[in-house]
DNA sequence: TTAATAGTGTCTTTAAGACAGTATGTC
DNA sequence: GACATACTGTCTTAAAGACACTATTAA
């Protein structure tokens, strides 16, 4: 039987640094099931004009804090995910600045990411699609100015360091972070000063105008 | 309205090279209809498994060629590319080998990709979905053992500077192709010769056991 | 022997990485 | 001044790239 149409769906799997120095996606839990979940949902023909929308929108229900960045991952479809028949689910992911907000419903949580995947099961797929998502995001940090996405407004370059060490387990050496930010032209110096009990480190922020986005080499040190 | 469904089509955008040394893209032309366009169908819930099994059949009606290499592209929803309302698009592209034979359809034709699109305008937004796959193939090609999927079982080292030629418009040195792909284990000398007018060339055929599938940093010479 | 392409030797370049050293704040 | 973390200097390494050189075949 040939489908014109399929259930579809939109995944979001939201990510975020937490304070307990941890890589955290967003869950929430419906009433009467037993497993957290991840935001998902269908496309709505009036407020989307995209997948990317859809995604949004997904992330909008759990909390007001605005992603800055979305991907897609992949699109999965077979006839075993849903028992209903034939599914079909956009996967996106979205980073998060850091943030402690509120949550808009109280069912939704923020689970760590421990040893590569969320430190709870999810339903269904979830974690799967966790995983596969986590990978990504995994491999483009390495090459593209994506830690900055993770981090304040306000940041320094140990703070990216730090992102390397959170979402891979490993960093790579001060020296090397700093060539490759410093010589493009992704950081602008705000002029502003971290404070600690120490020599305050410069604050820098993203260069909006900047389309080095993209580096031409992995860090070796953070290879498997 | 929120739907649970919207049309669905995988779309699939199939290279190969020509013997007249140009990257083409396979196509048809429906009765009745000015322009060609991409094969692209439904999913079928008997015979697919997966979009991947989808996006293979879409080349098996035109071609007995099987494809050395798939990836999904991208899915493209929105409200505006469907004169009937939301639709859904999952875009693969395919890498085949280089051949020769007999189409299985009258009306499908590989077209020549002449300065990053086809040679020749396609229906709907087809044009645009081939060169969304192209610049990720271009991309890919700068990294992994992808050039490979477009050269013939055995191959020599010359040809992957070729395919880079045809492919990006520039090929890095052969000292850095030579390094990179015999320092690696992608390949596996054949024992056989290619003989011309001159020395003859090593072939050589892909490992299949091999891991080492991406290499960490891109060709230089071949950026944009 | 020559033309033509295959393949090597070796030096340069680029960016990462190791690591020691200096700088500048708080306490 | 002790300390802690920020930042720099400089040598090494890995792989790409430039380029001249040698190798091997057919004709």
């Amino acid at each position: 039987m040939s489908l014109s149409t399929a259930l579809i769906s939109v995944d979001l799997v939201a990510f975020k640094l937490a304070s307990n120095n941890r890589l955290q996606v967003l869950t929430h839990q419906l009433p009467e099931t037993p497993l957290l979940q991840l935001p998902a949902g269908r496309i709505d023909s009036e407020q989307d004009q995209s997948l990317q929308d859809t995604a949004k929108r997904q992330l909008e229900r759990f909390t007001k804090e605005p992603a800055t960045y979305y991907e897609q991952v992949i699109t999965i479809g077979d006839n075993h995910r849903d028992s209903r028949g034939w599914s079909l689910t956009v996967v996106y992911y979205a980073l998060l600045q850091p943030c402690d907000e509120q949550m808009l419903s109280e069912d939704s949580r923020w689970i760590d990411i421990i040893d590569g995947k969320p430190a709870e099961p999810l339903a269904y797929d979830h974690s799967q699609l966790v995983m596969e998502a986590l990978a990504r995001m995994k491999n483009k940090i390495q090459y593209s100015a994506l830690p900055i996405y993770l981090l304040p407004e306000a940041f320094t370059l140990s703070d990216i360091q730090n992102v390397f060490s959170i979402v891979l387990d490993k960093a790579p050496p001060m020296r090397s972070i700093r060539n490759r930010f410093i010589n493009s032209d992704l950081l602008v110096n705000t002029g502003q000063k971290r404070h600690g009990s120490n020599r305050p480190a410069t604050l820098y922020r993203a260069n909006a105008n900047s389309n080095n986005w993209l580096f031409d080499r992995l860090y070796l040190t953070t290879r498997a």
